[in-house]
Formats: C-alpha cells, sequence, structure tokens
DNA sequence: CTGACCAACCTACACCCATTAGGCAGATGC
DNA sequence: GCATCTGCCTAATGGGTGTAGGTTGGTCAG
C-alpha cells in the first residue's frame, strides 16, 4: 500500500484494478480508500460519490476498449475487420473482466457523452462497411452486433456454457462464423415493401 | 406489511416481488424483513444468506419463463415458434424485471441443477427443430440464439440504445428477422471440411 | 401429565459500508 | 502576517450482513 498522490485519475485507476483483481462487485469506496491509504472521506475531494466512482471506472474501461477495438480493425475490412472487433471485445472481457463488467451498468452522462462511447459506435459502423447492409439498416445491424457479442460474453462470465459442451471456444467461433453470414446475406426488411428507384 | 406465514418460498416471493417493484440490486434481507414485518436475522430460519436468497429468485424466474416460453411455443414450428420464443423472453424482461435481472449473475447448484433449467435448454432445441441446423450445431446455435437475446435485452435495459433511432422496438423486430433468416441458413462450419457419407 | 427437544421468532452485538459535518494543517495569494 | 482554499482527518449517523444466545410455543415420548 504505497502513498500515491491523490487525484480523481488515481482513485479510479486503483477502483478499476480493484475490479479486475476481486471483481467489480468488491469495488467500493472503503477498499479503494484503504489500498490508497487513506480514509474513506477523503475520497469524496475526488469522486462525488460511489456511483461517480463506478462510473469513472465504466468510462476509463470504455476508452481502452475503443482503443483496442481501433487496433484491431485497422486496415481490415469484411470478415476479417469482424474478426478482429469480436477478438478485441472478447479478449478485453477476459483479460480486464472487472473493468469490462463496469460497463454493463445503466451509465450516467459523462460516460454516455463521452468520446469513447462515440468511437465505439463509429468503429462498428467502420465493420459494417465491408458487408452489403443497406444504410437505413445499420443501426439495426449494430445494435444486433453489439448484442450478440456483449450477450456471449455475459452468458460466459456467469458460467452459462459451463454445464454442456462444447466448449466456448468452439460456440465462439461458430458465432463469429454466423454473424458474418449474417451481414452477408443481411434479410430485408418485410415491413417495408416500397417502391423501389 | 401484513404478517405472512413464514416460509422459505415466501421469503423468496417477497424478495422477488421487492426486486420488481425497485430493482433487484434493492433486494437485502433486511428490506424482506421489514417488508415481512420480522426482524432480519429471523429470515435466517428459512434462507441460509443472502446469495441464498438471490438464488432462490433466480430459480422462481427461470421456472416462471420457462412455464412462459413453452406456452409461447406449444404448437408452433419455425419462424412462428421463435417469434414466440422471442416474445416470451421480452415481455418476461419487462414484465419483471427485477426477476429477469436476477437471472444475469453467476448462479449456484440449486439454480444450475434446477428442472426449469433444463427445461429451458430443451425449449431452445424445440424452437430450433424446426430449422435445418445440424444435430452437431445445436449447441451453437442455442448459445448464440441465447446470447442474442439475453444481450439485446441486457443492453437494452442499461439505455445502451436510448441516445440514437430508431426505436429499440424496431431493432427488435430486424432482430428476430435477422435470427430467422440465420438459422434458416446457418452457416457451414469452415473447419469441418469432412467426408460427407 | 410432565419433561425434553426443536423450530422459529427475538435481542444484542460485531463488523462492514456510504456519506455528511466539522476540524486542522499546509500551501497560496494578497 | 492574514485570509482563503484544498485536502486530509475524526466523529457521527444510518444502513447492511451475519452470529450468538435467549425465549416461547408446539410436539412427542415416557
Amino acid at each position: 500500500m504505497t502513498r500515491t498522490a491523490l487525484t480523481a485519475a488515481a482513485v479510479v485507476a486503483d477502483a478499476a484494478a480493484l475490479a479486475d483483481e476481486a471483481g467489480f462487485e468488491t469495488v467500493s469506496l472503503s477498499a479503494v480508500a484503504r489500498r490508497l491509504g487513506v480514509r474513506t472521506p477523503s475520497l469524496y475531494s475526488h469522486v462525488r460519490d460511489l456511483e461517480a466512482l463506478l462510473d469513472g471506472v465504466a468510462a476509463l474501461a470504455l476508452a481502452e476498449l475503443a482503443g483496442r477495438v481501433a487496433a484491431a480493425i485497422a486496415g481490415r475490412a469484411g470478415r476479417a475487420a469482424l474478426e478482429g472487433y469480436a477478438a478485441a471485445y472478447r479478449s478485453y472481457a477476459r483479460e480486464s473482466p472487472g473493468r469490462w463488467q463496469s460497463m454493463q451498468r445503466r451509465a450516467g452522462d459523462a460516460v454516455v457523452r463521452s468520446d469513447a462511447a462515440r468511437e465505439t459506435v463509429a468503429l462498428t459502423g467502420a465493420v459494417l462497411r465491408g458487408y452489403p447492409v443497406p444504410e437505413d439498416e445499420h443501426v439495426h445491424a449494430i445494435r444486433l452486433l453489439g448484442s450478440t457479442i456483449n450477450g456471449f460474453l455475459a452468458l460466459e462470465r456467469i458460467g452459462g456454457f459451463d454445464h454442456s459442451e462444447p466448449s466456448s471456444e468452439e460456440s465462439w467461433s461458430r458465432t463469429v462464423d454466423a454473424l458474418d453470414a449474417l451481414l452477408r446475406a443481411w434479410p430485408a426488411d418485410p415491413r417495408h415493401r416500397k417502391a423501389q428507384p
């Protein structure tokens, strides 16, 4: 327990480290204070309350993830971009489970409006560029990508795949295959029978 | 606050009701004790600890959900079954948000080994029966269905779709369309180039 | 009928958490 | 030097989890 110069960023970074080491649910103001060698009320000079601290961890995680996704899809298109994208998500969730879990809660405004949040949406859109998904369907496809990937990681994390064969590794590969196939043949919207120009 | 005869089932039912009314995160032994008109330590005659209570809520929720899914897919096949299945999940999550959230944590053995858990897997398998998914791919498809649907509901719940158009209702429809299309044309596994009989 | 036992409630308590209020000391600016 | 501000502290309040031990009422066996 070394005495770090206390700043908001240092407090958030320590909370993030604790989340990854011991689980997001273990992050409390008192635990972080102990690790930083100060008394709990001292943290209120740097974070508004527990909620703000947890939002801080989410914002940090989102920024880190965005960076990794950007690197993973750089110079790639179509399936290669999709694979890089999906792999970046999964490796992040596995290497930083606590950070990843911080992003699974309803986020405060600071997180929602962050550059990282915008960048993440843009990166998903970039993956879509290599697929013949109609422009007006992009949001649906982005949401489906997010849902499937995050849903898989969430079920994996809570042990949803622990009780049956085959390995979740294999299902992950098949899931990426399935997403690729789906984006290559995105179904037309049966509710929009517009005359085509 | 009426004095219900205390049983394990009554304690779990009250916790489930509280979860739906005020959010899963508000469920505590002390809150449930207050609602039942007893002192907190009295609950330990009926539930082992808080963790067991939360598992009890999850088991109750899983059984309820299984019942609703079973009713929704009864006598249906293919797309109609898929729609019923997906709709049952979503309506349950929306009508009983706290109960639904209880199922998003790593569950204890009692939940994992419950009849309801087994039934849920079987029901998903039943939906698949109306699609040309190879038998050896069933687990992957079941996991992808679960991931996508739960992932969508989770993102919707935390407001992931609140900040952009179109409505999540529309994306939900498109997601079910996409899942239907995917199951109708489930991609072959490129890693299994076996000689075919 | 009586005594032993058990279940289910209670109080008391220890420890933990989040947060507020107010105090103190050091640094900074006038 | 004095006033102000910042960032730490202690004290306090109110909430939570769970254990230990006590009490009461019901049941059963002798």
